[in-house]
RNA sequence: UGGGGGAUCGUCUAAUGGUAGGACAGCGGACUCUGACUCCGCCAAUCAAGGUUCGAAUCCUUGUCCCUCAGCCA
């Protein structure tokens, strides 16, 4: 792990297997892996069960694999192998040699079915989909046996082989493991081992037309790959009967011990792999990496830090009920992080002309400010000053309410690193009533921010010299759903109804200090008083800056005017 | 309603028979050239009822609620 302040919290996992490592079981060894399936994307709960296996091995002395779970060939493809490596690694972990795939195991797997078979634990059933559905009974009634689960060793192995080689059609036949059609847990009335695919695999090509299932191929890939403890989540808590009972009842290498944990859960999110498809297919999103996005590369594209991420894999924990973390935990960990590393620079999004009236025209001071305050190793940089500079327009107001310690005609406020100044004059647009400028006086004496008579003033502004700006289109993106629960089941409402609206707004024309001039693909910082933001690694240019809000500050005036 | 799991501050999570603790959120204050950061304080929980025990979140009994399983997905 890189950059990375966290060890392992203790949670009911680590405790097992500080047990079985005391005990000596696999001989001292901890061995875990990441299972993905190439379907898709990963996402912030990916991550959780990334830092767990990952972490788990770091801070055991153990090791960890990466397997891609590649047993379905018609939902699977390398453009995801790719981007969950990438993903993987820029989460901050390093697999080292051992890349593996459950398709480097088929011909074990398959060899594994054949000894099945011989030990008359395994038979070839003739029953389509809908019949087998039929005879597997209800969660209340036992299933019926099929009329082919009495086949003869000799028969099944021989249909097996026919499987293989193609002789027979798509859901003409499947491999069943001989179990207990009346067995209480459904998973385990004779379940499907192998069914026949006829379609091109992203590795094996042609090879195979037959595929395992997940029940076969992931205890056994386990066991192959010495896995001591295989976590996963909650709802394979059923199938681990039936992961134990295939490795019990096949020659196995091993015997890894299956634990599960409760996966994560985001308040105003959505994980589910199936409804993030649809808003990247429906065009809600501009794509996988939206930065709105739960996925890795959209929090990577938002500006997320891997370490901010581990961070929070490590403070929501590990257990077993179901739970719903709150995203503001999440925000925390990432404001926690960029707080600490992002420099500071002053950029003014939605821009309001200011002109001091009696700081001398063609003038420029150059005016020393602190990259960043946490850091002073990050040292100082000039900012230029002259007559001509943008504020905020939130800044100002012209008849400010109590709590308001901003600009207001006649008020005094100072701007950071430089002058105080006193508005003197509001200039509108004659038919709107819009501020569009505002005349200003400034006190030389305060040079720098301070005034040598030592009179304070309430409020400090941020602000951009407009002969030196640099023009910016600024991305600002709040969370996707404006619903805790968008999942909720209500009024017949799905997920969708609650997406929100306001989740981006583009921002152009803001001013920005002249040093953002030569901001590259990897560069964040604070915009003083307004947020972290990064530069959009797709779409901003040099000639044409994009900048995306990262997190907004924690903002105690926004929560003052909410209230009231 | 069969099987398998789970229930601790608003949220997440510790405590494994011995002071129910931490974090986030919320509220209040201090500090401040970011209404940021930081610091301090407050609020706030053992699903219920019985039982065992000097002592129970923890052990026992009964009940309640929630999740999960009827893919040739993983």
């Amino acid at each position: 792990m890189t950059e990375n302040e966290t060890t392992m919290g203790s949670n009911f996992i680590t405790a097992i297997i500080e047990t079985d490592l005391q005990a000596n079981k696999n001989d001292g060894r901890l061995a875990t892996r990441f299972p993905p399936e190439p379907n898709g994307y990963l996402h912030i709960g990916h991550a959780k069960s990334i830092f767990l296996n990952f972490g788990v091995a770091n801070t055991y002395k153990g090791t960890c694999n990466l397997r891609f779970d590649d047993t379905n060939p018609s939902k699977e493809e390398v453009e995801y192998v790719d981007a969950i490596m990438e993903d993987v690694r820029w989460l901050g972990f390093d697999w080292d040699d051992r890349l593996h795939y459950a398709s480097d195991y088929f011909v074990k797997l398959y060899d594994f079915a054949v000894r099945l078979i011989q030990a008359g634990k395994a038979y070839v059933d003739d029953l389509n989909a809908d019949e087998i559905r039929k005879h597997r009974g209800t969660l209340t009634e036992p299933g019926k046996n099929s009329p082919w689960r009495n086949r003869s060793i000799e028969e099944n192995l021989d249909l097996f082989q026919h499987m293989r080689a193609g002789a027979f059609e798509d859901g003409t036949r499947v491999l069943r493991a001989k179990i207990d059609m009346a067995h209480p847990n459904l998973i385990m009335r004779d379940p499907t081992l192998y069914r026949i695919r006829k379609t091109s695999h992203h590795r094996t090509g042609d090879q195979w037309c037959i595929y395992p299932m997940y029940d076969f191929t992931h205890c056994l890939s386990d066991s192959i790959e010495g896995i001591t403890h295989s976590l996963c989540t909650l709802e394979f808590e059923n199938n681990r009967p039936l992961y134990d009972w295939v490795l019990d009842n096949v020659d196995a290498p091993c015997h890894p011990r299956q634990i599960e944990f409760a996966r994560l859960n985001l308040s105003y999110t959505v994980l589910s792999k199936r409804k993030l498809i649809q808003l990247v297919e429906e065009g809600r999103v501009s794509g996988w990496d939206d930065p709105r996005m739960p996925t890795i590369c959209g929090l990577r594209r938002r500006g997320y830090p891997p370490a901010a991420i581990r961070n929070f894999c490590n403070r929501i924990g590990m257990a077993k009920r179901d739970s719903v973390v709150d995203v503001a935990l999440l925000e925390y960990s990432v404001r926690e992080y960029l707080n600490k590393r992002a420099p500071r620079v002053m950029g003014v999004l939605r821009p309001l002309k200011v002109v001091i009236e009696n700081y001398p025209e063609g003038r420029v001071d150059e005016l020393a400010a602190v990259n960043n305050p946490e850091d002073p190793a990050a040292g100082v940089r000039k900012v230029p000053f002259s007559r001509e500079i943008y504020i905020e327009r939130d800044d100002f107001m012209e008849n400010p309410p109590k709590k308001f310690f901003r600009l207001g005609p006649g008020r005094e406020v100072r701007l950071r690193y430089a002058f105080f100044v006193t508005c003197t004059d509001v200039i509108k647009d004659e038919k709107t009533g819009e501020v569009h400028e505002l005349r200003c006086t400034y006190d030389p004496a305060t040079r720098g921010g301070d005034a040598p008579d030592g009179r304070k003033v309430k409020a400090t502004l941020h602000w951009v010299s407009a002969a030196h700006a640099v023009d910016a289109q600024v991305r600002l993106y709040d969370r996707l759903f404006d619903k805790a629960n968008p999942d909720e089941k209500k009024a017949g409402k799905t997920y969708k109804d609650f997406i929100n609206p306001d989740a981006l707004e583009v921002l152009c024309g803001c001013k920005l200090e002249p040093c953002l001039a030569a901001a590259g693909p990897d560069y964040f910082c604070q915009f003083e008083r307004m947020g972290y933001f990064c530069v959009d690694s797709k779409d901003s240019k040099p000639e044409a800056l994009v900048f995306n809000r990262t997190v907004t500050l924690r903002d105690a005036w926004a929560k003052l005017k909410k209230k009231s």
